[in-house]
RNA sequence: GGCGCCGUAGCCAAGUGGUAAGGCAGAGGUCUGCAAAACCUUUAUUCAGCGGUUCAAAUCCGCUCGGCGCCUCCA
């Protein structure tokens, strides 16, 4: 079953043939470190995250660069507000990015480089492109000559004509084409600076992953990826440096993850709409982020919200509890002869839950999909337990390979790292931080209604359920007694 | 103004030619003294609207309406 995804070259699902058999070279933006990371980070680094976890899991080698871009106006400017130099700024909010997706569960990438040790890569690019002709110095700063590049915005499929016709960009005089962008700037007195054949100057947005992606990965390499908002300009411009510095095609297939929304609008700095990843995790599980991510297709549009957040969390308890279940039941000896009804339906969905998933997972990574299998192969495994079929000897394979896949396929998602039992303990524990009742003294009505029960004192006994229900405390009967959780 | 995307149940969301996955919420059932929880079952003759192509359309084409994105920094 060959993996076929979305190229936003050719706008069109192709075929993933890697340049070189087994091994895939992938080079995803990653931020500039300037302030927190919003959800919007979050999405692209799990998106990316996941795809490079299902890569391995195909027998892929990968090497994933991601990288940190550490100089920039931005970060000059805040720390010019804030009355120190830029490095303090970019490694204060690279320590931060690096919290927030260790919080989120990723897997470090193979590379993780800042464009400030890659000065000279990015120097001797500027200079070959040059040489080539499709770059001018003036007054210090060097500017790319869009015109020199046929193909010039062939990623986002526009025409230069056009563009300039809307273009709200200013007019900058020292410009053959105001479309051509800046590949070094001369640096302002105070600011940070670098050594150059141009004067003391700084690398401009873009160049900088040029460099980085040809130094770990070569000239051309298999996936590129970013945000849908990086396409223009920020990659069509590293495609015109890189394939006019090299001659040869940069990448093979470029991916785009669709924004995160709030209303149906682009959470962004600039829309001050955003939510930072801590705020989040402050009130949702990592895995409840993630989730809610990996349910929509990673190039959809996402609506965030706290409803919309709360519902993915319902649904993950959901798994949870099914694999406690599981897990509850694996734990037993399974010396019942007799079979439940079920059992042949739960063989077949063991069976079929890890083909199932990779064919979903093969179509452009389809995340969604494969939790919709995964709920599908939950309800029938729910009714088999429920059916009593937990210690059957017959079935017990089939529960076994199906916990098996499980754990496989949470490998890859990222998702049912904890143990299922612990999970749903810790979201116990975590509601029971705001009880307004004290254990004692629910343990000690407990007790008398349970005597009230034994005297059919059912007025008493429900007097008492619907005091701790108003207090947020759920009685819970069992054949064994009674137990409370918090609602 | 240019280029592009999207519109599937109350909500979220898969599905790009073969007769509508899944989740949340709701309803019914099992259980229970009654409940709750849990579990099971169930919920779109129909995919924004209109027209066209086809044996066959949510899927392809055209138009209309509605929402959004990029064109400036942005994951």
């Amino acid at each position: 079953m060959p993996l076929r995804l979305y190229n936003t070259l050719s706008g069109e699902k192709e075929l993933f043939v890697p340049r070189v058999p087994g091994k895939v070279g992938m080079y995803v933006c990653g931020v500039t470190v300037y302030d927190l990371c919003h959800i919007g980070h979050a999405r692209a680094g799990i998106v990316f995250d996941m795809i490079y976890r299902y890569l391995q899991f195909a027998g892929y080698e990968v090497t994933y660069v991601r990288n940190y871009t550490d100089i920039d106006d931005k970060i000059i400017n805040r720390a010019n507000q804030e009355g120190t130099d830029y490095r303090t700024i970019a490694d204060r909010y690279i320590a931060t990015f690096d919290e927030d997706m260790d919080r989120l569960g990723m897997r470090r990438p193979t590379l993780e480089p800042k464009a400030t040790e890659h000065i000279d890569d990015i120097i001797t690019i500027i200079q070959q492109l040059i040489e080539n002709g499709h770059a001018y110095a003036t007054e210090g700063d060097v500017y790319f000559s869009v015109e020199t590049f046929g193909e010039y915005l062939k990623l986002s499929k526009r025409n230069l004509e056009d563009m300039q016709a809307g273009a709200r960009v200013e007019v900058d005089e020292r410009k053959r084409n105001p479309m051509d962008f800046a590949l070094w700037k001369s640096s302002k007195p105070g600011e940070p600076w670098w050594e150059s054949p141009w004067g003391q100057g700084r690398p401009g947005w873009h160049i900088e992953c040029s460099a980085m992606s040809m130094r770990f990965l070569g000239p051309s390499f298999d996936i590129h990826g970013g945000g849908k908002d990086l396409v223009f300009p920020h990659h069509e411009n590293e495609i015109a440096q890189s394939e006019c510095a090299n001659g040869c095609q940069f990448v093979k297939y470029w991916l785009h993850n669709g924004f995160v929304n709030i209303n149906s609008e682009k959470m962004s700095k600039s829309l001050g709409n955003f939510f930072s990843i801590r705020e989040v995790l402050q009130l949702f599980h990592p895995e409840v982020l993630r989730f809610f991510i990996l349910q929509a297709h990673y190039r959809s549009p996402l609506d965030y919200s706290d409803q919309n957040l709360r519902e993915a969390q319902a649904g993950l308890a959901r798994i949870y509890e099914a694999l406690a279940g599981l897990d509850a039941a694996l734990a037993e000896q399974a010396d019942d002869l007799q079979t439940v009804p079920s059992a042949a339906e739960l063989a077949e969905k063991a069976a079929g839950l890890e083909p199932r998933f990779r064919e979903a997972m093969d179509d452009d990574f389809n995340t969604a999909q494969a939790l919709g299998i995964l709920f599908d192969t939950v309800r029938t495994l729910n009714r088999f337990l429920a059916e009593g079929g937990g210690r059957n000897t017959e079935s017990r394979p089939a529960l076994e390979q199906l916990r098996r896949s499980v754990d496989r396929i949470g490998d890859v998602l990222g998702l049912f790292q904890t143990r299922a039992a612990d999970w749903l303990a810790e979201r116990e524990a975590e509601k029971s931080r705001q009880l307004t009742v004290t254990e004692q003294e629910i343990q000690s009505l407990i007790t008398e209604r349970a005597e009230a029960r034994k005297a059919k004192n059912f007025a008493r006994s429900d007097e008492i359920r619907d005091y701790l229900l108003a207090n947020n405390i759920q009685l819970v009967d069992t054949p064994q007694g009674t137990t409370w959780k918090v609602k």
